[in-house]
DNA sequence: CAGTCATGCGCAG
DNA sequence: TGCGCCTGACTGC
């Protein structure tokens, strides 16, 4: 679920379900109730993501700072009457006139000043989906990349080189641009990182729009192909992602999986041929 | 039903 | 480099 698409989507439900309003906020399992306490009934003036930060802003310049991590969720839930009781570790609890949002197994949850949201800001690099004149310049990131050794399977997912692009997206960009995933980032050209750039744009919106990752043009299509859908819990439609000993939608060689950085890179060996100057990492 | 693995990342060692 | 986070879908017995 969590990469940058996921928390832009939610920053748009926060907003719409809770600004503007009265919140109630509290932590059913407690690891975030000293925090909840001093925000509980203020009014939320919105949400905002960066990358896979996500910020809920209250009065005072005092912000909820929610990283997901792997196997983070937060949960809105349209309530009539009453708002369901929480089940399971709920570490923040939102409750609005009719929505009710939990939050479940992430990797932060901390309540922070402004200082400390611009500081968290400033060690991201651009984000796709932002305004490229509010945090979405790709020249940012190409500055990092187009002098780099490192692979740009590495690059993409360091967060201080771009901000918001997880194992799906990486392997996806990858394979639509044919490039392999252990080509050094100084072996693409400022024209190529541009095209992935725009890419990314549109399929990371696309993603923000569905709530889901597909990244097959319409000619790969199941319909088109007339294959069957993909059934897994991701849901997407895909390349090469966690498709590993499956044939390519395109040319049918079969898909790789190797470890990279300890997560798993996905690729075609043929429409993705290995280039000259392969980094190591 | 126990075990595995996952769209991530910070930190201990 | 490996663990913690501590959810949840899927797998194989």
């Amino acid at each position: 679920m969590p990469e940058g698409h996921t928390l832009h989507r939610l920053a748009h439900d926060l907003t719409d379900a809770f600004a503007g309003r009265p919140v109630r906020v509290g932590s059913p399992q407690g690891r975030f109730d000293a925090e909840a306490r001093q925000l509980d009934g203020q009014v939320l003036d919105g949400a905002q993501a960066w990358g896979k930060q996500l910020f809920l802003e209250f009065p005072g310049e005092r912000y909820i700072h929610i990283h997901l991590g792997l196997i983070g969720k937060l949960q809105l839930t349209p309530y009539d009457d009453q708002p369901p009781p929480p089940i399971g570790q709920v570490r923040l609890r939102l409750v609005g006139e009719s929505t009710v949002a939990d939050l479940r197994g992430a990797t932060a949850c901390d309540l922070w000043t402004r200082e400390q949201v611009d500081a968290g800001i400033a060690k991201l690099g651009p984000d796709p989906l932002r305004p490229p004149d509010a945090g979405g310049d790709p020249l940012k990131a190409w500055a990092r990349i187009g002098r780099s050794q490192r692979s740009i399977a590495s690059l993409l997912m360091d967060q201080t080189v771009l901000a918001g692009v997880g194992n799906v997206y990486r392997a996806e960009l990858l394979f639509r641009h044919r490039v392999d995933p252990y080509r050094r980032g100084d072996a693409l050209t400022r024209k190529q990182w541009l095209a992935m750039w725009d890419d990314l744009v549109a399929l990371m919106h696309d993603g923000v729009a569905k709530n889901r990752i597909d990244t097959v043009r319409v000619e790969h299509t199941p319909e088109a192909m007339d294959r069957d859908p993909r059934v897994d819990d991701h849901g997407g439609e895909v390349y090469v992602y966690r498709r590993t000993g499956q044939p390519c939608h395109v040319c049918g060689a079969v898909v790789r999986t190797a470890e990279l950085e300890g997560r798993n890179l996905f690729w075609c060996p043929r429409c993705q041929r290995a280039s000259r100057s392969r980094a190591t990492k």
